[in-house]
DNA sequence: TCATACTTTCAGGAAGCACTGAAAGTATGA
DNA sequence: TCATACTTTCAGTGCTTCCTGAAAGTATGA
């Protein structure tokens, strides 16, 4: 078989892991999330180890990490004693828990503190254009918020993928 | 008037700062756009500097950055020589600079080099589950394109807030 | 053209974040 | 219960990114 299929798969990692670490994602773990994605098996921390160069700590911080976001399971093989990793192999659903993570991690405690923000500027006429700018902040940001949160409804709700087709069609 | 403005304002800016440093946006570029929005007045750099204390070499860069993006335009305050600084105060478009700007910028290259990851794992059947995953990710984030490409045509392009409408009634 | 008032650049330093590796912890089967 | 095979933790180190401040650059009006 052609011998670019290996290095296509480390293009593939060191793609994601460039577009994670731009979207404040650590590097290490994007990588060792593509490795897994473009893997057919599942693997155990020492072949991740190798295949990315990175030490035992480093391996075993950022899947368990990804196992927190729901990217990637544990699996267990045949009588084997180590643990070996797997992703999420449908796109759609890794989306869907990217989108519940960061809803949850990043959005709400922003939306939390501008409510607090709206409270604290109080009544004053002085404060009215910054009371303002912030509503309308509030609501933008609500609104991704929502969005967010139907995509990580996916799988009990199917409206997403509708929407999207709809907005094609419109364009 | 109540002294809680103030306050409401740094708690605005810190908190915006906190959250773009998230998504991989530069933490003192974001207070320096939360500064100007929460300001009725442009403001100078030497303003900025006194309210974030940060350097003058920071502050150029972050707000040279930030008129990039389209955020920030600089604007003359009459007869002064010195340059002052103003956000965009719509949100929405603000909204859509950013769409536009992080499109070019990290979307548009990760299919790029997807596209070559697919072109490069050639035809083997060895790699058949590989082109599978890559196919069906470039789709994902061909999506995201299409979506962020929708937002930032806003101007010129309302289907976007009919789309939310419409999702919040599918909901 | 020069003095002045302001802006921009960039080398070096500081801060924060990620990584290593060895030691401690844990589960398994004999 | 112990030996073994593996996983997890974390203090110290290294690396990247960000920031400073002084020097160079530029525009303006006299």
């Amino acid at each position: 078989m052609s011998a670019g299929v290996e290095k296509a798969r480390e293009r593939f990692v060191s793609t994601w892991g460039e577009m994670a670490s731009r979207w404040g994602i650590n590097k290490t773990m994007a990588r060792v999330h593509a490795l897994l994605m473009a893997s057919d098996a599942a693997l155990s921390t020492d072949e991740i180890m190798a295949a990315l160069g990175i030490s035992r700590g480093n391996a075993n911080m950022n899947l368990r990490a990804l196992v927190d976001w729901g990217l990637v399971r544990r699996v267990a093989v045949g009588g084997e004693r180590r643990e070996y990793f797997q992703s999420e192999k449908d796109v759609w659903n890794m989306c869907c828990r990217i989108a519940r993570e960061r809803k949850k991690r990043e959005i709400e405690p922003v939306i939390g503190a501008l409510e607090e923000c709206l409270r604290e500027a109080g009544t004053g006429k002085d404060a009215a254009a910054f009371r303002k700018r912030l509503t309308e902040l509030l609501d933008l940001v609500r609104t991704l918020d929502f969005v967010l949160g139907q995509l990580a409804r996916q799988e009990k709700n199917a409206v997403m993928p509708k929407v999207l087709t709809l907005l094609k069609a419109m364009a």
